[in-house]
DNA sequence: TAGGATGGTTAACTTAGTTAACTATTAAGG
DNA sequence: CCTTAATAGTTAACTAAGTTAACCATCCTA
């Protein structure tokens, strides 16, 4: 097995693949959201609430993270909280309507998933979530 | 095998294989490189040498090939050439400069990308190069 | 208690994307 | 032929998302 056709391949599947996951997540006709918004209210939800945090986790500078926290408060789809124990830190925290749009668009991108699955017989499914598994276990090591 | 588990897992571990792509793409401290440039000489070298051709592979819109290849052209990396056979159509060449930035960042990305693969066994690269086609077919299908 | 570290924001800028409108050219139907 | 439609590319105007540098407020620590 060749590594450097390894890379080659890695090079070239990963922007498609990418670009297809993007598609479905602002395939939502009723509410838009921005993949970035997408990615943010997620990893909210999943415990990251300070600016920091999130910028460490999606690998981003805190400055862009702040811009697009105030579109988001601007929607009213987070709000910030200031800290009581250390009043340098604001907390993030999502919002009825935040959770809402999350849920729905994380809905519809994965139905639209799913349509392209629809023909995959389990043991095609079986190998794709092992792949990506695969795939998984590669962007997470040597952290 | 639950499809909803399958499409969670991969809007989970594609933004981060991505970033991880990028990441080595623009490594190269010698000549820096954004991904889009590099995927644009790297799609003119085989073969794509038109901006609507490129435009749909790699799925933007026209203008923005457009305003990339202004870019790449005033750094002399590629080279405008208008077609003789259809007046409207205008071949795209990369320049040796162009190709020598692309192939040494290539290099930089693929021996990052190795680096990382040093210490897996034949029969893990074998599962990992299964796992990139397994994904391949997926963003391939249904167009 | 002074000095450095941390958390967040603002400012100024760049890149990459969008749609709409335009020019030039080619293709096609009556 | 000649008008009309389609195609290739660019320009314009705009937006989103990222960068670095600089700054303020707060907290920690020697």
């Amino acid at each position: 097995m060749n590594k450097k056709e390894l890379s080659e391949k890695y090079i070239e599947v990963m922007p498609l693949a990418m670009r297809m996951l993007k598609s479905y997540i602002r395939a939502e006709s009723e509410v838009e959201i921005s993949f970035p918004k997408y990615r943010i209210l997620s990893e909210i939800q999943s415990g990251m609430h300070t600016v920091s945090s999130l910028a460490e986790v999606i690998c981003v500078s805190r400055p862009a993270i702040s811009k697009i926290i105030d579109s988001l408060v601007e929607e009213n789809y987070i709000v910030r909280l200031p800290s009581k124990e250390d009043r340098r830190v604001v907390h993030l925290k999502i919002s009825p309507a935040g959770k809402k749009v999350f849920k729905k668009v994380r809905k519809t991108a994965s139905q639209k998933f799913v349509e392209n699955l629809d023909d995959m017989k389990a043991s095609e499914l079986k190998v794709f979530m092992k792949s990506l598994e695969c795939i998984e276990k590669f962007v997470n090591r040597k952290r």
